[in-house]
DNA sequence: CTAAGCCTTAAAGTGCGGTTCAAGGTCAAG
DNA sequence: CTTGACCTTGAACCGCACTTTAAGGCTTAG
């Protein structure tokens, strides 16, 4: 299989394909005489794992980390649950943040509908978004968007 | 005030404080016979307010919209609010994504917890991954983590 | 006069997950 | 034997929100 084959059969560019062979999520493959890349059948299951555990928000460094251990004959079950564990809780952690981020802000357009939005020297606008009640952890200093 | 004392008040580097005003996100202050930069006392609820905007996860381009119609003398409380709407059907989106992640992490685990986790030949781990539900959006191409 | 501790700038680097580009090689059809 | 579709590589670039570095100027205490 040549790689534009494996990127069709896989869904994903072949730009993204030899990035991640760079990046040792992928075994890298034999080489036709020509010098092309020959995928054996089972490279489209191992570039689906690879969406598959960034689909749960695995990271490509941890998802290399898997390949890795496998690629050395090991046995890595038992880290990739760990890693989904681990996954599971930030998962969990994250809804929470979002989830008083929503009420925040719902707090804060209730208030601001009361104003009179044409008439809007600066600290009034500033106050349109002080949040009363301190978010919870104080030193939090990364505003992830997503 | 100088830079540093900024700083130490609205709790950011002073680089930060002069990338937010190359961003255009701080109006440029005065400069003293020496060069140094020398805030009037609003430039810290100024600051304050594009980091209560980022805490919201409001954008710094979406910021500076608001600062630049604000340094044009305009009113753009109305613009605030929009953003504010916008941010807030976003974070309710993304709660539900995070939340179908959650239930789908649970019954991955729930199902790799009924494997032998040390009996892991490839084909196996990569079960592991597998959702059979499909994800929502099939051509949700990026997967943000956060 | 000098040393410490501020301040100045432009430019480059960071992390993440890729994409895009430039310059070229290979292969099958016509 | 040329055309066009594929493939190769290395390097640069993207967005975002900064941080770091390098090289130097200002200010004040001793």
């Amino acid at each position: 299989m040549l790689i534009g084959e494996l990127a069709a059969a896989a869904g994903v560019s072949t730009a993204t394909i030899r990035f991640y062979e760079r990046s040792g999520l992928l075994t890298p493959p034999e080489r036709t005489s020509g010098g092309y890349r020959d995928y054996p059948d089972r490279a489209v299951a191992e570039l689906r794992f690879v969406r598959a555990g960034q689909a749960v928000g695995l990271t490509l460094t941890e998802l290399a980390e898997i390949t890795a251990f496998r690629d050395r004959g090991e046995a890595p079950c038992g880290e990739l649950v760990a890693l989904m564990e681990h996954r599971m809780v930030e998962v969990e952690h994250r809804i929470n943040e979002l989830d008083q981020l929503r009420r925040d802000l719902a707090v804060l357009l209730d208030a601001a509908h009361a104003h009179n939005l044409d008439d809007c020297p600066p600290a009034t606008m500033y106050g349109l978004l002080e949040r009363r009640e301190p978010q919870p952890s104080r030193d939090a200093v990364a505003f992830p968007r997503t």
